[in-house]
DNA sequence: CACTGTTCCGAAATCGGTTACGGTACCGAT
DNA sequence: ATCGGTACCGTAACCGATTTCGGAACAGTG
């Protein structure tokens, strides 16, 4: 079964396509006897608008891209759940690319995106990428851009992200409150700006209880890898005074420093508290079950898309775009992980 | 900057749009000295044919629609994964969207992927859907649509699904091997066909040993909850002859039952040994590692994907549709959690 | 009867490309 | 000089809708 167009329904009723076209969109120059008509017809022939027809002529694409590292990532999903829920209200759609971290992969399918035809992108920075000029390059073609979760200050675009800095000032606190003095942070890479912000709310809470920053109780990831969560907690374990609490850059490092505790017989939170960051649901099924820090993933997908959807209205419009940057906070959830046990 | 048209080349040219776009295509009716100077324009303007102009003439959309129940999780996200390394090859986009498990919602966003315009379908039916009308619809409107994970007989369709029987009979065949004789299971919902066949690969293993089916080692999940397993677990163990091994239909009702055992004293895998299904990332995390059964996502995506693209160029080309129906193997991932320690 | 004003619809431009078709100019061959 | 052939380019139809403009038909008024 073919789709009807407009011609067939005007070529079966002997009217023009400007008649049926204005009596399916209830335009004021028509009769009610020739609209019933055509309504009818269009409903018997089972027309449906074509949407490329449409789209050229209203020059809107109703769609919006979006590009992340890696699709297969609970922190992601949240993001494009959220995303697709806000632009799906509002008749959009949405196109998923993912960037694999690499850089060259990232301008691709940004290339692709633009080519494809999208009213605006939403984009999670690469690990690899410091040049934002591929980006630079789509705004000059009026298309809007928002970054979130890894943004660049060198492109002008509005921003959401998370407070990592709050997260992990939280998040050392709240281990400090309990009574453990001796944090130890084991950091992600040095690049990517969400790391180093964990890394300053961990000193700036260290500083708001005055105690001293100890070097030896800080390491710095390569992998973010489980192993290597492991081999630092080995590390810290075999300082002269080793530390009684650690605050890990990401959840799968504080499993590794875990793993590596117990097999050195240390207990958590007993002997070393341990909390993490991101929050995957792994943390409440394991025992003792992982105190992490929430990242707000599906807001963070609503606001970026509220965001770009306003720009997008602000450009057909024609009025300038206004670029907004948004800090969500993080959120810790304490579990059994970083809970001292009342000593008797 | 605007976007620049073919004729904004030909006015600045002095030829008219069809030498431009000859020029650009490199087709034969061109001048060597012409086509020199149009693309060197075309780039000095910055042309980009407009896609929207491209695919009406084309009548071809060049995007995939994707309806997945839930995109917050593992399964699916590799599922997505694939399919987009595979159609991205190929010069196709991936319109994603989701059903959250509602039948009116996959009705929904399945008219709304029709009305935006996709080449073709990529579906995994909600747990609600028992009736496929909708598709059919869709098919009737030469819209080709594959299935995947969760399939119904009901559409003439092609599908790609896990071997599900084949699985669970490995998974429990693997722990008779080890020595195990009184094999539990919880299973799923009795709807989706995925639980019935895990239910049925359980029980063709049991027969396949000569072992009874005890109707009271078998279970069945409303909600598939990690708190469903923990209560289930402890169901089993109040028993006068408890199960020594159990096969949970899906991880975290596996460490629901994990949790449970080792809150009532009992050691995994000595007292109980235990095997999942879908092998989350949390298994390797997690003390004792759990064994499970791991489903190809990535491949099923890939797979669905090629016979997807197919179909759209068998359509193209006017040739009849060929369905497949393909059942890849999935793989049991042997941990700790069901390797029975040697008896000195 | 002429004039004005509605009501309704058709003609045609438009969006931005693609492509079949036709025509001009120029070549060498007869 | 005429013809056939080729190279090159313009004209226009086309994809399927939206929308402006103008005109026909008809009614009402002076």
């Amino acid at each position: 079964m073919k789709r009807a167009t407009l011609r067939d329904i005007a070529q079966t009723l002997g009217v023009t396509v400007a008649t049926v076209s204005r009596a399916l969109k209830n335009y004021p120059d028509i009769s009610a006897t020739t609209k019933q008509t055509v309504l009818a017809t269009a409903e018997r022939m089972h027309y449906a608008p074509h949407p490329l027809a449409v789209k050229l002529r209203q020059k809107a694409y109703k769609v919006v891209g979006v590009v992340v590292p890696d699709i297969v990532h609970p922190f992601f999903s949240d993001v494009i759940s959220g995303i697709i829920d806000v632009v799906e209200a509002l008749g959009y759609h949405v196109l998923l690319s993912q960037s694999n971290e690499s850089y060259e992969k990232e301008i691709r399918v940004t290339q692709m995106l633009l080519a494809t035809g999208v009213d605006g992108l939403l984009v999670c920075l690469s690990n690899e990428t410091v040049d934002v000029g591929h980006l630079r390059a789509l705004q000059e073609y009026d298309l809007p851009v928002v970054l979130f979760d890894k943004i660049n200050s060198g492109l002008d675009a509005s921003t959401v992200v998370t407070n990592d800095f709050q997260g992990a000032y939280d998040a050392v606190t709240h281990l400090l409150d309990q009574g453990y003095t001796r944090v130890a942070h084991i950091k992600g890479p040095p690049h990517p700006e969400n790391t180093r912000q964990r890394f300053a709310g961990y000193r700036a809470a260290l500083a708001a209880y005055d105690l001293p920053f100890r070097p030896e109780y800080v390491a710095e990831c390569h992998a973010v890898s489980h192993a290597e969560g492991a081999a630092f907690a080995r590390q810290f374990m075999a300082l002269p005074e080793p530390p009684d609490a650690l605050f890990a850059v990401t959840d799968s490092v504080a499993i590794g420093a875990m793993t590596a505790l117990r097999e050195e017989g240390r207990r958590v939170p007993q002997d070393m508290a341990v909390i993490g960051f991101s929050d995957w649901a792994v943390c409440q099924l394991v025992e003792p079950s992982i105190s992490s820090v929430a990242q707000p993933g599906y807001d963070i997908g609503r606001r970026a898309s509220e965001l770009l959807l306003r720009e997008i209205q602000q450009l057909r419009d024609e009025q300038p775009l206004e670029h907004h940057h948004l800090v969500l906070d993080a959120t810790i959830k304490v579990r059994q992980s970083s809970q001292r046990p009342i000593v008797g």
